[in-house]
DNA sequence: GTCGTCCTTGACGGAACCCTGACGGCCGCT
DNA sequence: AGCGGCCGTCAGGGTTCCGTCAAGGACGAC
């Protein structure tokens, strides 16, 4: 879940935005001042911060400052004044984006929702993209095997196998799906290519092909992976 | 040097922006119109693309998601709209900011500012700049390929294709994603130019370009730059 | 205009890959 | 024991894919 930090001396805005965030399931912490709102974000370490400049006991582009000295998480800007110099300054000290009261809840969401997803890292990230076993190790990211210090040369067929067997380590897979995954979904009875490929499998990657412990057989079913 | 990528029918925003972007040493491509700047796009990969949503030929929306299709560049949106439907329209459908003219000079050129900043990699992170094999090296940040004691010249397309395996070191990077990159979201299917750029690559740089080290192919998938 | 660089495009030989059929082994059933 | 179903193995042939070369066109520099 997304954790917003709400950085607000004005009780009414505050809760205007609390309400409209939980509603779409944030999770928000709130503020009133710049000394709270910095232990805040160092205790919570919020996903994106809403800021407002006007702050009792100090100045909110010390409030910025303050956070990227460690953090760059996306900082976006509420703020009364309509002056060009405080807009300038507040960006360039390390804000994300600026918005002027009073505003529209639904841009800002928007912008919110900006911000957030561009500090997002790449789609396709950090997930499981290593699988281990005794005898071998499949990269699903970087589409490479290594085995016994060497990487291992597999087919295109041989390699979607391989990775739909990996994707669902330790389930059994039957011919069918294997078949429609790998060679598409006009395939599902041809099951003399699995019993080829499985083989050219096993023969790069299990120690003793004729007696696999990683690639299993399931007799009239499917095949399953074993770490 | 910043490039940035200005698109608008109005000739006059356009020379003001170019203007004020030249004198503070941006190097700028303008488009006015949308078809124009998706090619523009794709043929210089701007850093980051200012864009008014009022264009000619199509939709501003449209032009967000065209780009949003297969890069991540920041794109400043400027609007004379004031309406918060658009606003919300287009941040969601991947803008990052939302200008709305008339609009100060200062506060765009902040705003732009802050979009190129926060798309800047992490400064001192894990990305390392500098890619050595045994027979040549390749300098990221300075745009050099060194080998033998001398500089190897390499033509705009091979450096660009060199810099797209060499940041995806080790991992396999398919043919399609190749030629997106390095030509553009339009090509996918022409691998005759994969196949020559490779080997004038593998002629420059590899000691044996018949038998590539570091420029692997994978057969039916693509291509794997190892150290 | 002329030259040189770079990109595109087509063609061809060779390598890699995929499909296919045949055979034998294992197991359960009759 | 005999039989049939299911699976593993192997090798050949057709097809796709890749490396290489060369020619033509676009573009900018001089």
């Amino acid at each position: 879940m997304t954790r917003v930090l709400v950085i607000d001396d004005e009780p009414q805005i505050v809760r205007a935005l609390v309400i409209n965030l939980k509603a779409r399931h944030y999770e928000v912490d709130a503020a009133h001042d710049g000394a709270t709102a910095l232990q805040l974000a160092a205790a919570r370490h919020p996903d994106v911060v809403v800021l407002d400049l006007g702050l009792p006991d100090m100045d909110g582009v010390e409030v910025i400052r303050g956070l990227r000295g460690w953090t760059r998480v996306p900082i976006l800007v509420l703020s009364a004044r309509h002056s060009s110099d405080e807009k300038v300054e507040a960006l360039d000290a390390g804000a994300d984006d600026y918005v002027t009261k009073p505003f529209g809840m639904d841009e800002l969401l928007a912008r919110l929702r900006a911000a957030v997803r561009r500090a997002e890292p790449v789609p396709g990230g950090e997930d499981e993209v290593v699988v281990d076993t005794a005898e071998f190790t499949v990269d699903l990211a970087a589409k490479k095997v290594h085995r016994g210090g060497r990487d291992v040369r597999l087919t295109p067929t041989e390699w979607h196998l391989l990775e739909v067997l990996v994707r669902n380590t330790g389930r059994l897979v039957s011919q069918k799906q294997l078949l429609q995954e790998v060679w598409g979904p006009s395939y599902g009875t041809e099951t003399n290519y699995l019993r080829v490929y499985m083989a050219q499998l096993r023969r790069k990657l299990e120690a003793d092909p004729a007696h696999p412990r990683h690639f299993i057989t399931e007799p009239g079913m499917g095949y399953r992976f074993e770490k």
